[in-house]
DNA sequence: CGATTCCATGGAATCGATTCCAAGCCATCG
DNA sequence: CGATGGCTTGGAATCGATTCCATGGAATCG
């Protein structure tokens, strides 16, 4: 009933547990004789090593932990299946913690990976160095960051440049005819949330748009905040005529909204997204993305930690990111926009 | 540098490691003074037990496991939410596996969770009572399956009554007018599949539509199978007027293959898919989907897990679905199909 | 042929936390 | 006043696999 331990399979073959051991992992000093017999006494008493005592003994688990924001996020799920896929090419299983974009939800995961005593931790921190990440890296556990960072904590990363696919963005509603875009910022807590604002502020400086601070609505990541973001945009005196917002939850909060009030996405605003998924291709109208890989974050994060874990100290990686354009904003922006305002009595710097 | 032990603990506040180890597991048989002196010298170091030395020594680890067929399909990723948050209220922390839909994958996974002696095991199983299954139920370790079982297998389960659903989607397609029914069916390996096409059967003789066999293509719930039945069933002789998907991957492999070809849904083809996730209803058009409660479900599998640890014997539990009629079925069938096609020189199986 | 090396092997210690058991202490009771 | 009982405490064994160290036998070399 009780599972066999190496001395019952040690027993069986007839020999010590110390040759069962030296066989069973694959110690060259041992017999073809006794390799055989230990081989097959394993195979009989469907021998598993208890994994908790042989990481006691060795000084590793052979796990990593992955600690994501939200796994409901396709992003982050996308991101944990390549996580996963690629640590356990390398002989890790990942033990995967879910944040839900909440610190204390953070903390109690990373405590419980602290426990485990994973060899290393990929995590795509919340909040600004929060106690247990401070510990992580005081304990020396190897540790890198994915998609956010945590300013003032030296951990490898690997993250997105979305200034590129930002400027890209806004040149395309700029081309477009739009000159006020409404922004829908993440939670200025993650790293992403305020790189973003600060390339998407920077990109209308260089395209000349309204820079009104009105146009700029905090979110949380979270869907219900795109739908009030929304919300809070169309009730200003001079409305947006595009809505740009800075993940792909947000996103679809803002489409509900828009759907709800019977604004017509592609024809009387456009909407763009950081984040390109593949549902996106798929909605009415299809909705243009700014791509960034995951798969590429997530292996270039296993990669990093690998080697972090063998001592070195790898250069933070940097992915690009660029506009996909569909049907979602490719218009040209309507002469008047449809949702009733008072008529621009006092037009502010609105360069001609 | 070493993370503390609790013997480190034990000889800051002067006591013995029993002692320590007392205080730190709640156990009443302690003075107040050592109480004080041991929680002050933990906080102190920063001690972290050793949860590896302490599931050794207890044979429990607190942790159950959780293995799903697919993470990046909606479904699951919500499930693997659920089933994660319910646990850590009941104190567990979950492992997360992902079988990737492979049969192979899945063993490699129960194998490490049966090696880490996890306390239980929650598992949506593909295949028919693979070796690892088995192993699972002969050693006694605590299993549920959820969405799907395995026949033969003896363990608590929860799953979806699919025929409702499935029905009223039927219904729903002949009282538009549809008599052909496109079924793109999930693996026979999978209870699921095998469940969902016996109840569309049966719904389609209840109501006398077209039972020819040609109109049944297989496919694997992965997206790209439902891009190849979709090519299949358009290249009958007499193609299908309407096309239900038995999952929501299969349904938007089916979606981008008509999209492709120019047919229009709602339109000229009714699309109905098994699951309903958040994304349909923002599609183009919105999709009909058959509804069944994830949070339910999962909630579900981790209250009969508990049982099962506690030695019970608890029912399997069955959660209703039902149909979420939106515009990609909302609609009379055209008087002929767009899809050119040879009159129907011998129409068979017809009924008036 | 004796001595040195090499190799396989077993005994025992070890990893860190828990828990059984015995002992010590104080208080209360007959 | 001695004894019994209730508490707290420490020593030591334990969980299962790994690994250091010593040993015995075979093989090789001078």
């Amino acid at each position: 009933m009780d599972p066999a331990t190496i001395r019952d399979v040690a027993a069986l073959a007839g020999v010590s547990a110390a040759t069962a051991s030296r066989v069973l992992s694959g110690n060259p000093a041992t017999s073809p004789a006794a390799r055989a017999r230990v081989e097959h006494a394993a195979r009989e008493l469907d021998f598993r090593p208890n994994a908790q005592a042989r990481a006691l003994r060795r000084t590793r688990s052979d796990s990593i932990g992955l600690l994501v924001s939200d796994v409901r996020n396709p992003f982050f799920a996308d991101l944990a299946h390549t996580v996963e896929q690629a640590a356990l090419e390398a002989g890790y299983v990942t033990l995967l913690g879910n944040a839900n974009e909440s610190e204390q939800q953070q903390d109690r995961y990373l405590d419980t990976l602290i426990s485990r005593r994973v060899d290393g931790v990929i995590v795509a921190p919340q909040g600004d160095g929060s106690s247990s990440i401070a510990t992580l890296v005081a304990r020396g556990i190897p540790t890198v960051f994915v998609d956010r960072t945590v300013p003032g904590v030296d951990v490898p990363s690997v993250t997105t440049d979305s200034d590129a696919g930002l400027r890209e963005a806004v040149a395309h509603l700029a081309g477009h005819g739009h000159r006020r875009v409404g922004y829908i910022a993440g939670p200025p807590t993650a790293s992403t949330g305020r790189e973003r604002l600060a390339a998407h502020t920077r990109a209308l400086a260089e395209h000349g748009l309204d820079a009104d601070p009105a146009l700029v609505v905090s979110g949380d990541f979270q869907a219900a905040s795109g739908s009030a973001a929304v919300r809070s945009l169309l009730e200003l005196a001079h409305p947006p005529t595009a809505i740009l917002a800075a993940d792909s939850l947000m996103a679809v909060g803002a489409v509900r909204q828009l759907q709800e009030r019977g604004i017509r996405i592609g024809v009387d605003v456009a909407v763009v997204a950081f984040d390109d998924i593949e549902w996106f291709s798929l909605m009415n109208p299809p909705l243009t993305g700014i791509a960034h890989s995951v798969e590429a974050m997530g292996r270039a994060a296993v990669r990093l930690l690998l080697a972090v874990m063998a001592g070195e100290r790898p250069d933070p990686v940097r992915l690009p990111s660029s506009l996909v354009p569909r049907a979602s904003s490719d218009f040209a922006v309507p002469a008047r926009p449809v949702v009733a305002v008072p008529p621009p009595s006092t037009p502010r710097e609105q360069p001609s």
